[in-house]
DNA sequence: TGGCCGACTTAGGAAGGTACCC
DNA sequence: GGGTACCTTCCTAAGTCGGCCA
């Protein structure tokens, strides 16, 4: 499999069906340093490319960097402006994580909590109500939208001409000014609360892409939702249950008791035995001790927490034991907050929220070589958060005694409720399912953008091509890098702040000590040879021939430059967007990844299905094809631990089943001849019955191996990531329809309801 | 104009649920 | 009915990108 489609030279990581697909990682060792693990992983020896030649990540990552001279002394004077930035930066994110904890109260007297809702609702034009038609809003208009798709731009156009937008739109004029609103959304939550299955059937008729969207830039005219539910709060250990220092048991204050019980919890996980994690659970530990703790516990080696992970495992343990009623007990408490908090009314309809709970207390979990694993996730409290509702819903009430840090109503964004978390200072988000119709649209949105790209990649190809001679580095950079974008689909790769979090890469944040250039190889000239640690520490490599004149370029870039030097250091994400902006509208370094990942599932899906095939055989190709996009997009996962056992397992059904065949063959071998013999209706009979077991074992058969084959080929590799994110639904769709496959087999019931847009309008011919 | 930050998408792993087998 | 394997859902980290502001 080449990988080819449309310009036949997108790559897949250097060949098929996972073969290369390097995941190196020993999820009993070191989970988080996937790249080191090379020996351990016997897969490996089927990969194409030699791992000999790979670098050890670890230990040259920034080695003496200190010690380094650069070459260019400019670039000396750039990296300690960029220090002093840095420690800048530093300080103002402890400031903000800081304040984050101190803030609420003052923001509160200094006016958060306000009536007036921010500028921008304010300013809301009352008259216009912002609707522009859904690309497809009427049955008879779907195909004309599909080749019109180019004309598909929300933000010019605006027009209120079918029924069903007069009548929302004279649902939201009523919104903002009929009184009787609250009463009227109320019964019909009450009424949704109340039938289950009829609000289910309402729910999956709403076909929000028939209705009308909004131009005005605001996502919402009503919201209405009960906030975040809160992690209930620390239960303390039994008495007997101890924590022992230096041997010798010892009491600790609930506090420092909750922190222990964290790490507690993960002992039998890798990461608490780095030393990272230890350092910083330590630290953040002893922050939550009194000081009497302080002076005690000095050495987290003397600290015995095995005491409390068993008590952890027996209750996790009593939890799967328990009998049916409590279990059924537990699932009625569970779905009573889904129905209490899970949902919200966001203009006139029930949404699901996607996450309605705050996160948890806990040790923070980076990937990959996070500097900050470990440190204390702190409890997320009412007055962290920040809700978000239209000024006419019913407001959320914090839980008694607890205040907001701020209720706002910004209609201009999607999300419910937000808190700052003290690990990075980042602001986490309550938002909807991603079956609602604001994740739909935007899920609609972005394939729409990647189909416009599919009219103009030709043109933008024989462009960078051009720019690949141009006079100008700046631009010869950009065209390269522009030029692995779009033929490995490479991620933009942000410039990320050093030492904040792992070390990790993506297109223009390449360094030099990521590539390795080979004028010849394998009978292959011009080799470039990519490793480097992408999102999530996911390992990338490949190795990939180009052609002559990005080698050449390529070559130059390196010129004078130290391994630790940017490959691309006239470029970064901002200026390669605003130039992928000027060639097309909409246009973004990830569109190329979705326009390569959808027409890559299409034309591998036309290669691989054979009209002749059975419904397993078809599912094959199926997954077959969007492997193929998986390992486009480097989608890796960890091995299942059981999945030698599970192979071997299949295995042996598929030798038991093919003992049953042959031995069905026999009999109805011997039947025929009965039959020849005697010429009777029985013996007749007869030979139909055995001849119908026999098809029925070839079936059952073939569908085992075609397990088998699947899963194999799946060892490594994660589908559901590009089927999710990258696919537009409406291929698989249409080719569900075409070839008479259920499209329950494709997607399961929550892939159906967050496509459900794509399975109502595409039709079987439908082309990405 | 560049850097920062907010808002959102994309991501893999863990936990939970369920189907299937013995 | 219990055990197990696999599939689904949940969780939250880690990206991208655009807008704002100094």
């Amino acid at each position: 499999m080449s990988g080819d489609h449309g310009h036949g030279d997108t790559q897949v990581n250097s060949g098929s069906k996972g073969s290369d697909i390097h995941k190196h990682k020993d999820k009993h060792k070191d989970k988080e340093h996937r790249h080191r693990d090379h020996k351990k992983d016997k897969e490996r020896e089927k990969f194409k490319h030699s791992n000999s030649e790979h670098k050890e990540y670890s230990d040259k990552k920034h080695k003496d960097k200190e010690k380094l001279k650069y070459i260019n002394s400019g670039s000396d004077k750039h990296r300690e402006k960029h220090k002093e930035k840095d420690k800048d930066k530093e300080k103002r994110k402890e400031e903000k994580i800081k304040s984050t904890h101190d803030r609420p109260k003052k923001e509160k007297e200094n006016g958060y909590v306000r009536d007036t809702s921010p500028a921008g609702i304010k300013s809301e034009p009352e008259e216009d109500n912002g609707f522009y038609p859904s690309p497809q809003h009427n049955k008879n208009s779907k195909r004309e939208y599909d080749d019109k798709e180019c004309e598909y731009k929300p933000k010019k156009v605006k027009a209120e001409h079918d029924k069903k937008a007069q009548k929302r739109k004279h649902e939201y004029e009523e919104d903002e000014v009929d009184e009787d609103i609250k009463p009227k959304i109320k019964t019909k939550y009450k009424k949704a609360t109340e039938g289950k299955k009829s609000k289910k059937e309402e729910e999956e008729k709403w076909k929000w892409w028939e209705e009308e969207r909004y131009t005005d830039g605001s996502k919402w005219r009503f919201l209405e939702h009960k906030g975040p539910v809160f992690a209930p709060p620390y239960e303390p250990l039994p008495d007997k249950v101890k924590f022992y220092y230096d041997g010798k048991p010892m009491k600790l204050s609930a506090p420092a008791e909750e922190v222990a019980t964290f790490f507690a919890k993960m002992l039998d996980h890798e990461y608490t035995t780095k030393d990272i994690f230890r350092k910083n659970f330590f630290k953040d530990w002893r922050k939550e001790m009194t000081s009497e703790e302080k002076s005690k516990i000095t050495d987290l080696n003397k600290c015995d927490f095995s005491e409390m992970n068993d008590y952890f495992k027996a209750q996790s343990e009593a939890r799967k034991q328990m009998s049916k009623e409590e279990k059924q007990k537990i699932k009625e408490e569970n779905e009573r907050l889904l129905q209490e908090y899970g949902f919200c009314i966001m203009d006139n309809h029930k949404e699901r929220i996607g996450n309605f709970r705050t996160e948890p207390p806990g040790l923070f979990r980076g990937r990959g070589d996070h500097p900050k694993m470990g440190m204390l996730k702190r409890r997320i409290r009412p007055e962290d958060v920040i809700i978000n509702c239209s000024k006419d819903s019913k407001q959320p009430k914090p839980p008694p005694g607890t205040k907001w840090k701020e209720v706002r109503h910004d209609n201009k964004v999607t999300w419910l409720a937000s808190w700052t978390e003290n690990i990075q200072g980042s602001i986490k988000y309550i938002m909807l399912n991603p079956s609602s119709r604001i994740k739909g649209e935007k899920d609609w949105q972005k394939y729409e953008t990647a189909r416009r790209l599919k009219k103009c990649v030709d043109r933008i190809r024989a462009q960078y091509r051009e720019d690949w001679k141009s006079k100008e580095m700046r631009i010869r950079q950009r065209a390269v890098a522009l030029y692995f974008i779009d033929k490995l689909a490479l991620r933009a790769g942000n410039e990320k702040e050093e030492g904040e979090t792992a070390d990790t890469v993506g297109c223009c944040s390449l360094r030099v000590e990521h590539v390795n250039l080979h004028p010849k190889m394998d009978d292959q000239e011009y080799v470039v040879e990519f490793d480097f640690l992408g999102k999530d520490s996911i390992r990338y490599y490949n190795k990939i021939p180009v052609e002559k004149r990005v080698f050449k370029n390529l070559q130059l870039f390196l010129e004078n430059k130290q391994p630790e030097d940017d490959l691309f250091d006239r470029l970064n994400t901002c200026i390669l967007n605003k130039h992928l902006q000027e060639l097309m509208d909409g246009l973004t370094a990830k569109v190329f990844r979705t326009y390569n990942a959808s027409i890559t599932l299409q034309q591998q899906l036309k290669e691989l299905s054979c009209p002749d095939d059975s419904i397993p055989a078809k599912i094959l190709s199926y997954n077959r094809a969007n492997r193929a996009v998986a390992i486009l997009c480097n989608h890796q996962r960890a091995p299942p631990k059981t999945f030698e056992k599970s192979m071997q397992n299949l295995q042996t059904k598929i030798d038991e089943k093919q003992n049953q065949l042959s031995a069905a063959r026999k009999q109805l071998k011997a039947a025929k001849a009965d039959h020849k013999a005697s010429h009777d209706e029985k013996s007749k009979k007869a030979v139909e019955v055995k001849r119908k077991a026999v098809q029925r074992i070839e079936e059952h058969l073939m569908k085992l191996q075609m397990q088998a084959t699947d899963r194999e080929e799946n060892k490594q590799i994660a589908l559901g990531t590009s089927k999710l994110n990258y696919l537009d639904p409406r291929i698989s769709v249409a080719w569900c329809k075409k070839w008479g496959v259920p499209i329950e087999k494709i997607y399961n019931k929550t892939q159906r309801e967050k496509f459900a847009w794509a399975i109502d309008m595409a039709e079987k011919d439908y082309e990405f």
